[in-house]
Parts: C-alpha cells; structure tokens; sequence
DNA sequence: TATAGTATTTTGAGTTATCAAAATTTCAAT
DNA sequence: ATTGAAATTTTGATAACTCAAAATACTATA
C-alpha cells in the first residue's frame, strides 16, 4: 500500500486511542466517538472508516463500530511512537513547556521521517516513556502499557511515584505543572472524601494539593521503588 | 487571509527562488519553469498561479509569467526561513548529514510553528546562514545576501573561505562532503583551464580537488577575513 | 509576414476529504 | 410487539489539487 495520507494516520491514531481508553471490553470504537475524536460529522467518519476498510486497517461492522485491524494497529502504534518521541525531544532538547509540545507533535509526527525519528529516539536513550508518562512503542510497533494504579486506587498514606497523566488538556498540564505534579515525582496520598469528591495529595516540599476526584483518577502512580 | 496551504507554500518558495536565480533581469517566471521546479504539468501552475493572483500573493501576467507581490514574498521568505533553520538544526543538534537534510526539512518546514521555529533560532545563536551557507531571512521575511564570487571569478591563488554552495542535489552534496569542501572551509584555486573545463582547488590539509566548471560555478567564496 | 514550433492556457475529469441534511437502522422503553 | 429517540449511513455538494489532452497564443526564422 501507498504512503498513509495524514488523515489516515489520524484516523488510525484515533481509533486506537479510542480502543484503548475503552477498555478490552468494548473493542468496537463507535462512529460517533471517533467522529467526535477527530472533530468531523459522523458521515465523514463512517465513509472514511469504509475506505480503510477496504485497505485491510480496520475491520468494519455497519452500526457497531470499528476496531483496528493487526495491520492498522501497527501502523497506529508507529504515529504514536513518533507523536511521543517528538513530545519528549521538544521538552527535554528545547525546553518547551510540558503543556505546549502535544500540538506541535500534533503536526510533526505526520512529516518526520523514520530516519529522523531514530536519531531522536538514540539522542534520547530509546526512553520508555513520553513526557506525559505514555509509553513509547518501540520501531517495530510493539509496546508494553504498564498497568498502574490512580490516586483514587493507590494505598492511602505510602509514598508513590507519579507515573503517568491520561488527559492531554494544557489547562490541566499547566496545572499540574504549576503544582509540581509531573511524572517522575515523588508524592503521596493523604486523604480521600468522596462527599466532598476531592483527594488531598503531599507532592514536593511536603505541599499540599487538592484535586478533584474526576481528576485525580487521570493520574496514575507506582509504588515507590526501593533502592535495590 | 487564511493559513496557506503547503501547497500554496511551495509554490511561493519555487517562484522565489526561481526568481533569485533568474537574477533581477528577468522578474517574471515562466510557467514552464514553475511546473518544472515543482513537479507538476504546466497546465496545473497556470491554475494555482491564478489563484495566488487572487490571493494577491502574485503578480500574473498570461503567458508572460509570475512574480511575488510584496506579500507573497514575505511568506515566501518566511517558508525559507524555516526550511534553512530546520537544516541547520538538523545537522548542528541532531548530527545529520549535509546531504540528507534537505527532503527531511522540506517536510518539516510546513508543519514547524513560529513559535518552534523561533526556538531552534534561539539555540543556534541566531545564525546567519543554514550548512549550505544560504542566507536565513529574520523573522520579519527580510534577509541580506551577500553577493559573493565563485570559484571561477575569484582570485587565482589567493586564500579564500567557502561560503555557500548553490545546489542542494544530494549527490553532489556527498562529493564535496567527501573532498572537504564545506561551507567555512578555507581554500585556494590554484589553476583554471577552461580547455579541459575544470578547476584545480586546494583544500583542506594541501589536498588536491579537481571539479568541473559548472560544479565550481556553484561554489561561492569570500575572501579571507584578516584578523582584525 | 507567414508559419512552424514551442509555451501556455483551457477543458473535462479524477482524487481525497469534507459537510449538510435526508434516510435508515438500532435499541430501549413502553 | 410497537414506537420514539439516538446513532448511523446515505446522498448530493463543495473545495483543493491534480492530470491528460485539446485549443490557443506567442515568437523566431525563413
């Protein structure tokens, strides 16, 4: 097959995102959530979903839904291994902000070459992860997605790491930023109150942060490692 | 106006070069030229050069040719300011090669915000001029460009500084890589025959290179700087 | 100045991706 | 089972860009 247009790369992207925020319950993403994903009508996403389809990326069920395809989800897991890699090179190579990066990867990842993509990956040291805590498939597609528990689930009182934040929002990066709350820091969970439906959280310089549970549960952590 | 299209960008870029390389008799480009610097069939440049009429970015005159308005130069400039930033970022952080830098950039160069632009400059001391030496309009579109001599009018024996190199084929690219000859080196021509159509050029460490005239009609030299 | 040859423009058609709105299907609740 | 609401698909158009090939304009030269 011919080059993926960058449509087709985002509509693969999508569905995989879809897929994955779904849970391996519900496999088929429907129409009107990727329509949705990607910001066009239903109808442009159901005729498109037809013509990828026809390419062998998804499979296609009339009125259920799309789910990729072993071809398609490879090719999904390499937009996203550059999305991600371009994310961390911008931060950790130009400094850009955590909240200004997804946009720009937004647009780069459809345009940067596997050759480029590799020097960003070896100047970076093959990391694991993206700034956001995401993990990077490696060249040939393949990634490992730990499975981490949230500020909702960790124990309370035990000192985690913040390993990953699943919402890309930059007002809620920014916040994030601006409270010390970024991947890789060292935290813990000191209360929980469901009626106030809040979660008070120790981070850095024992600060003390106070987060809604909707958002508290986009944050995910791992028990702190000990010096082995 | 609305965001150009890459399209639209590359159009600007090939009329503004075209007409650099014209030289400032002829201000019109032909649309054979055009379509021919761009790879497609003359009737399409007719069409799109109409609209950018439209658009005012061109002056068109039918079956004369095409020439930037003032506005279409300025993005015009903009776009090479881009695409020389992204080369020379490309070969000064991410160590690539001369040779290949150019197809990555003229991918990049579309999807690279000013803001992502303005970075790269930052981190490279505001540059002068990109690994081929070709000058690197401001973020305002103006550029100074220095008017050099080449290697076949500049004083015979005398020490010289390569300071820009007027063609971007790969291959050739790769040969003066490989004889040293890169922008900043510092050189002397030694003998020009134009019987035999060549020239003889000594480089770095006394090394011996011997290139047609018409490849050493694409090397530009300056004189050498006498420390002040 | 007639004309042959070249360059340019025009015409008609195709591709990709999109939307608006009408038609259809599904599904949950009666 | 029927029905009504919601989701999905279909249909008909549009925009941007392209090509092939026919029509036209320019220009050099004889």
């Amino acid at each position: 097959m011919a080059l993926p247009s960058s449509t087709v790369e985002n509509y693969l992207k999508a569905i995989y995102q879809a897929q994955s925020a779904q849970g391996p319950e519900h496999r088929l993403v429907p129409m009107g959530r990727l329509a949705g994903a990607l910001g066009v009508v239903p109808g442009t996403a159901t005729t498109m979903v037809k013509t990828l389809a026809e390419s062998g990326l998804v499979d296609y069920e009339p009125y259920a839904g799309v789910r990729l395809t072993p071809a398609g989800e490879k090719l999904a897991a390499l937009v996203l291994r550059r999305h991600r890699l371009i994310e961390l090179f911008l931060v950790k190579v130009l400094g850009m902000s955590w909240a200004e990066v997804h946009d720009e990867a937004e647009r780069l990842e459809h345009a940067a070459s596997d050759r480029l993509i590799d020097r960003i990956d070896a100047m970076l040291g093959r990391p694991a992860a993206d700034p956001h805590g995401d993990p990077i498939p490696d060249s040939s597609g393949s990634m490992v997605t730990p499975e981490y528990q949230t500020l909702l689930t960790c124990p309370l009182g035990s000192p985690v790491v913040l390993t990953r934040v699943t919402d890309q929002d930059s007002a809620f990066l920014r916040f994030l930023e601006s409270s010390g709350l970024k991947p890789g820091q060292a935290i813990r969970v000191e209360s929980r109150d469901a009626a106030a439906d809040h979660v008070v959280v120790r981070g850095k310089r024992e600060r003390q942060i106070m987060i809604g549970m909707r958002a508290a549960a986009k944050l995910q952590v791992a028990p702190t490692e000990q010096t082995a």
